[in-house]
DNA sequence: CGCGATCATTGCTCTGGCGCAACGACGGCG
DNA sequence: CGCCGTCGTTGCGCCAGAGCAATGATCGCG
C-alpha cells in the first residue's frame, strides 16, 4: 500500500524523524493524487490551501515574468514537499506555480486538517522549518553563481546538483534525463548558451548528449571552461 | 526592561502570537548583548551555535565570494532573526555572514536551550518557518528580477522594498538612510550604474541625494526608466 | 580648520552572452 | 514510410552594464 511505502521511506521530507505510528495517522488522513504529465497543480498568487507531498514523479516550480515567459525555480522529485506556505498560521499565497513534469503520485492535505495534524505532531512543522531552508539554501547558493560567475560555471554547478539529487548512476558516467532549455531554465542561461557550452564540453569529453539525455563523463571536465 | 519592551513589541518576528507569559519566560532565557559597528556575529560555514533576535541597530547578511567580494544577502533590523539553522534538529552550519552596520542590542540563544525551549513552545517553531519562508519568498523575488529585469528595475525594487520595511516615513518623501553601493549589493548592480541611475532619477525629481541618504519624493518616478 | 579617509561621480572601453533567424536532426503518429 | 512537431545547433549583430581610472564632494578627527 502506498501507507507502508511511505512510511518506511525515511528519505521523505515531510515526515522523517516522526514516530512510525504518528507518520501512519498522518498519511492516512492525506488524498492521495494521480498526476497527469503538465497538470497544473497550484498558480503563483493563488491563497494555499493544500501541502502536498510528492510520491513519484516529477515537479517543476517556476514563476511567470511579465515578460510572458517562465523563471524556473527548480524542479522536484519523489520525497520533496510543495506549497509550505500553507503550514503557516496566517493565510498565504503560493509563491510559485507547481506543474508536473511527468506522471506521477502526491498525497494532498488541505489547510484544517495540516494544522489540526501540526498541533499534535510539532514535528511537522520542525520538518517543514528543514525544507524552507533548504530552499533558502538553494536560493543562496544559485544567486550567488548568477552574480558571480560565468555561465558555464552557472550550468556546471546545475549539472552536477542535478547529478547528485535526481539521477540514476551507472558505470558509464551519470546519466541525467532533462531537455536542454530545462537546463538552460535551472541555471539562468539562454538555450542558445546552453547548447554551445554542452557542445565544447563534448568535445572536451566530460559528457555525452543525447535529445534529452546528458551523461557526465567526467565532472572534473566541466570545471576549466 | 528589555523584558518589558520586547514583550510589548508585537513586530517581532520571532515571539509574535505568543502567550506573553511564555514570551517573558524565552527572553529571560536570552543573553542580551550589545553590538558594535562592523562586529561579526558568525561567519559563513561556521557550526551554528546561536539565534539572534536583534532588538536594535541593523546587521547586514552576506557570503563571501570566491574572487574575493562580498555578495548581499540582506539587510535586517530590529525585530528581524539571525541564524534560524540554529533551531534545526541537525546540527546545521550558517548559510551566511552576519554583520553589524550601526550599534545595537540583541538577544541570543544557544542551541541547547533553544530546543529546550522550543519543545514549550511550538509557536517558536511556526514563526521560525514563518520567517524562512519570508526569505524564500525575498530570495524568489529577487532572483526573478535579476534574471527578467533591468538594472533600473532591480534598483526601483530595492529602493521601495527598503522604504517600505525599515525606514521613517517624513512629509517630505520617504528617508533612506542606505549607502551607495550597499544599495548597489541590494539590487545587483554595480556601484557606478547605480549611481548613474540615481542621478537619472533625481534629476527626474523622483529622489533626493545625499551621502548616505536617500529621499524617495515620487515612487511612481522610478518605473519608466 | 586642515588633512586624510571614505563615498560619489563621470567618461570611456570592452565584452559576455542574449536574441534573432534559419537551418538541421530526431522522433512519434498516422 | 513520409510528414510534422519538438528539440537542438550555428552564425551574427548588438547592447546593457561591468570595470578602470581619475576627479570631485563630504565627513570626521585631531
Amino acid at each position: 500500500m502506498v501507507e507502508r511505502s511511505l512510511a518506511g521511506d525515511v528519505t521523505n521530507r515531510l515526515l522523517g524523524g516522526m514516530d512510525p505510528e504518528l507518520q501512519r495517522i498522518i498519511i492516512a488522513e492525506g488524498t492521495r493524487t494521480r498526476l497527469r504529465p503538465a497538470q497544473v497543480l497550484y498558480r503563483t498568487g493563488e491563497p494555499a490551501e493544500f501541502l502536498y507531498l510528492l510520491v513519484k514523479g516529477r515537479v517543476q516550480l517556476s514563476r511567470p515574468s511579465r515578460a510572458g515567459r517562465e523563471v524556473l525555480f527548480s524542479v522536484l522529485g519523489a520525497g520533496d514537499v510543495l506549497g509550505l506556505v500553507c503550514l503557516l498560521t496566517r493565510r498565504a499565497a503560493y509563491m510559485g506555480t507547481a506543474k508536473t513534469i511527468d506522471t506521477g503520485d502526491a498525497l494532498a492535505w488541505d489547510r484544517t486538517t495540516l494544522h489540526r495534524l501540526s498541533r499534535g505532531a510539532p514535528q511537522l512543522v520542525a520538518n517543514a522549518l528543514t525544507v524552507a531552508l533548504g530552499f533558502v539554501a538553494q536560493f543562496a547558493d544559485r544567486h550567488e553563481a548568477l552574480v558571480e560567475g560565468t555561465a558555464a560555471e552557472r550550468l556546471a554547478r546545475a549539472l552536477s546538483h542535478l547529478g547528485t539529487h535526481g539521477a540514476v548512476s551507472l558505470a558509464t558516467g551519470i546519466e541525467i534525463r532533462i531537455k536542454n532549455d530545462e537546463l538552460a531554465g535551472l541555471a539562468d542561461v539562454s538555450a542558445f548558451t546552453t547548447s554551445r557550452v554542452l557542445q565544447q564540453w563534448e568535445r572536451d569529453g566530460a559528457i555525452k548528449k543525447g535529445r534529452g539525455v546528458i551523461r557526465i563523463m567526467n565532472p572534473d571536465g566541466l570545471l576549466p571552461h
